[in-house]
DNA sequence: AATCCTTCGTTCGTGGAGCTAACGTTCTTA
DNA sequence: TAAGAACGTTAGCTCCACGAACGAAGGATT
């Protein structure tokens, strides 16, 4: 056989192929990628029931120790609004504690349960596994570079970006 | 001075700093920048009253010629449903025309109008731009190679991911 | 002390995007 | 002619990034 499939019922190229001039956009390569690796990693971790938040709370709190809500939604980019669910999720697994700070009260303090540290190590083995299966036709050198190019454009992109208003209003 | 903020007020890293595990993550990384390119391309193409949808469609009409909404969907990767709304909108600006194929009485035959070509030019100019404001850290040949693993990664993936049922089943 | 501004946790809601389900119409095939 | 598939369309779902607003609490200024 020269190819896998028979031609016959094959439609042409005109009916499928994606044109050019957006193979060549870096937004929509991105976004097809990111799309890609979403569903991965959503898959992934779903199977332990588990979402990618979780990982990013928990791997925040074990890096940087206790914080409040508000100290996690800026450390994880996670917005305030969203992470009360998700700290209600990981509670509910007691992978973390809620405590109320005697010194502030409007204050929740999170803390990192021994469980917590367990599904952690749990999740770095998955992630690892995804990345690996995410990057697959890459060479270490290449994934290297991709990790590097990428973030050098990430931290340029989200510096100058929201300043919160400037001190001189 | 030795940098630019006054140092007083500034919140330690812990209250700011993005973990390590989370800055390793491809999956994140690329979630991150594919966002900050949504945002350019988005508040960009709005700016002239156009969605990047657009692009896609004409596009195609301009590389492929004519063809069905179905087919205008595989092309571009929208959904059937959500075609019609963009073709609506298209539609609406006089940049397409729709027809009824006489030849199947179940298709819409799409054609680009002159205005649309004149709009895809238009369109054509500004994802430039855009995509030099995406990839500005970047050397033409870093861009050059990024766009490539791009490409390999997405082609990797799209490839045995949503196998249409197999014909022997 | 009283006032004003800010932060915190929380609830609710918005809009976009990807995706599925279903329906009526029309074409194809067996 | 009957069964199945493809088409365009409507409706609805889930997920995610955000924003508005509120009561509670703290901090700073008068």
């Amino acid at each position: 056989m020269s190819s896998g499939a028979d031609a016959a019922h094959m439609p042409p190229d005109s009916e499928t192929k994606t044109p050019e001039r957006l193979r060549r956009l870096a937004g929509r390569l991105l976004s097809g990628v990111a799309a890609q690796s979403d569903r991965l990693t959503n898959d992934g971790l779903a199977r332990i029931d588990a979402r990618k938040w979780h990982y990013a709370v928990l791997a925040s709190l074990q890096e940087f120790g206790p914080g409040s809500q508000a100290t996690l939604s800026r450390r994880t980019g996670i917005y305030r609004s969203d992470m009360v669910g998700v700290l209600n999720e990981l509670a509910e697994r007691g992978f973390v504690e809620r405590a109320l700070d005697p010194d502030d009260r409007r204050r929740n303090v999170i803390t990192i349960t021994a469980q917590g540290r367990r599904q952690l190590r749990r999740l770095d083995q998955i992630l690892d596994d995804l990345q690996d299966e995410l990057l697959a036709p890459l060479s270490p050198a290449e994934r290297d570079q991709f990790v590097r190019l990428l973030t050098r454009l990430l931290d340029h992109h989200s510096q100058q970006a929201p300043r919160p208003p400037a001190p001189g209003s």
